[in-house]
DNA sequence: TGTTAGCACTCTAACATCCAGAGTGCTAAT
DNA sequence: ATTAGCACTCTGGATGTTAGAGTGCTAACA
């Protein structure tokens, strides 16, 4: 269901000045600011067959319009012209970010807090997921008379650790116990594979030598589990407080919060491009006034993630998408990069 | 300069009725609130007297009266009834708590998470800083092919840990060498005592070797660095949205973004008791409205840091003083025991 | 059939006005 | 020193008014 030519001009007139200034469009500015020209009343007799269709909406019977959350849909869908991010954000992304060090999570944040500042908007990230994800070493690491840190790192780039508790010192026999427990059943295991189930077969097998090294085996359980799922990382929300969601920050700094809301939002980007979930598309109240936009990066392996923002349904989504399309790129560049240094072979 | 009892009594009513409602109080009610009998025209005398005091004022001629932040000062110094913490949030401190295993900084986060729920304000702390913190553990780990973690445990019972990319493989000569700089030079110093010329020193003695082992150094260096300076961790800044500092909740999320701000404000607790910085006192336009009160923790050794809340001036002092007295009490009981368990000898 | 001029209509935002309620300060009496 | 009484002030909500913006519709036009 294609618009006439004109009709997407107006269209996308509207959508634009509305995103510039946040004030409803009338046929009366529009005359002027359209590239043909005809009166207002022919742009008033478009504009009410676009509110019809449901493009185009009236906060109340004597303002302008403003685009429907249908309206911006079609907008980014087919009428947005992109442009490429501006050689001065570019380059700002890499001089900020390219001699990062660490791992995947540490890249991300770094990469969040400057979308959020280049934008102004809330920047939002998951570390890479991958369903093949690899166990590709375990560390253990005395740290003090009754402690050690167990290190766990990944195909997908991720590394995370534990402090375990131990019941005495950790000397060599019981370092070499778990080394060898590790070798054989953690390391090339994926991820997935390492569940309580397994947990209890070894220790099963262990016999009563389970009982020294069992903190070492759960502080590594949980680690995996850990690295397994996808941390989200959520950064500039204070940004909201100055943009027009300012009266639904609250709500949204609450939802934003909480994990396990906000994944499947961000998981709604399937195909690793750009992705929009628009006002009432997100399915939340609190979310009804905001836009995510997304754009997935990938680390090759199969290993991949989302980047992107959250902010009014008025942004302007001509300069996020390019951004958002650079930062993604940037991002599994440099996970994919540091996944080959930390990586065994 | 002690203010006659009835005044101090008056002053009381004021302050604990304008913290409940949020109202200002006006004369007709403290007739009978008041456990003594006078008429309201007597209380408006003695209530003009305690506003040219500037223990009270008025946000309008015809509302009732307010504390003033003298007034509220006078209060929490002379007039406080404190109590214990209830024992229901004893139990929840305690319980979710106790069996925490990390570092300094996991600890004070997981009860600043809870002492923000808890009073519904913001919750501050600082990581302990201690004149006196000596390194006690330096690790290294490689983590894959050109890449090793260096991690740094101090007598603070901090630990910090780094990812240094190395520019070959990290092969058993290098993290002997590196091992032996450390012990050298490193364990067993106080953290100040590690700084970029000390480190050039290091270096320059090394001649060639330093080459290979350059990245780990500064791995090291950056690690105890961070180490020495006192982390700020600030939870529950959305609870600020909902309170009476609503208005001024960016300003106040900007400022306790910067730790180099708000770092000043917490160390002004000098005694490790109870501080009190109310409103103009905090000397920072963005918290004329807010208190900052905090506890001091220590855990031994001369560490030491602070936990605290921010909230509206008029918060609830009454409850959430022996809350933070409890609250410190923990936290110092916990990094204490960590640190024994982490600490070698 | 598409376009346009003209006009009556509607709605908002800003401003003025009014009024009740709350609380004060002052005075004069006790 | 305390109190009753009263005039006064200020706020917040309700009500009314007006200018401006923008629409929808009709009738005329190409």
């Amino acid at each position: 269901m294609a618009l006439s030519q004109r009709k997407e001009l107006i269209l996308a007139a509207v959508v634009e000045f509305y995103i510039a200034t946040g004030e409803p469009v009338g046929s009366k500015f529009l005359v002027t600011a359209l590239p043909f020209t005809v009166s207002s009343a022919t742009i008033r007799n478009e504009m009410a067959e676009l509110s019809e269709l449901g493009y185009l909406e009236q906060p109340h019977t004597s303002a302008g319009r403003i685009p429907s959350d249908q309206g911006l849909r079609y907008y980014v869908d087919r009428l947005l012209d992109t442009v490429n991010p501006s050689e001065s954000e570019m380059f700002r992304i890499l001089s900020t970010v390219d001699h990062t060090e660490g791992d995947a999570k540490r890249i991300l944040s770094q990469l969040c807090d400057l979308t959020a500042q280049l934008t102004g908007m809330a920047a939002v990230a998951t570390t890479p997921f991958s369903d093949r994800a690899v166990i590709n070493n375990v560390q253990v690491l005395p740290v003090g008379k009754k402690a050690a840190l167990v290190l766990v790192s990944t195909t997908a780039g991720v590394l995370k650790s534990r402090i375990a508790k131990l019941s005495a010192a950790a000397d060599y026999p019981l370092l070499e116990l778990f080394y060898n427990v590790a070798a054989a059943n953690f390391i090339g295991a994926p991820c997935e594979s390492v569940n309580k189930a397994m947990l209890q077969q070894i220790t099963v097998n262990l016999g009563e030598r389970a009982l020294d090294i069992a903190p070492l085996l759960v502080s590594l359980f949980d680690a995996v589990a850990q690295s397994a799922e996808a941390d989200v990382i959520v950064r500039g929300r204070r940004n909201l407080l100055d943009s027009a969601l300012r009266a639904d920050a609250p709500a949204i700094i609450e939802f934003t919060s909480e994990p396990e809301r906000l994944l499947p939002l961000l998981k709604k980007n399937r195909d690793g491009g750009l992705h929009f979930s628009i006002g009432k598309e997100n399915g939340s109240r609190s979310l009804q006034n905001a836009s995510v936009v997304t754009a997935g990066y990938s680390a090759g392996n199969g290993t991949a993630g989302v980047i992107g923002v959250l902010g009014p349904t008025k942004m302007d989504y001509a300069r996020v998408i390019p951004l958002l399309r650079y930062v993604g790129d940037v991002a599994g560049r440099l996970i994919a990069d540091n996944a080959d240094d930390t990586t065994k072979e």
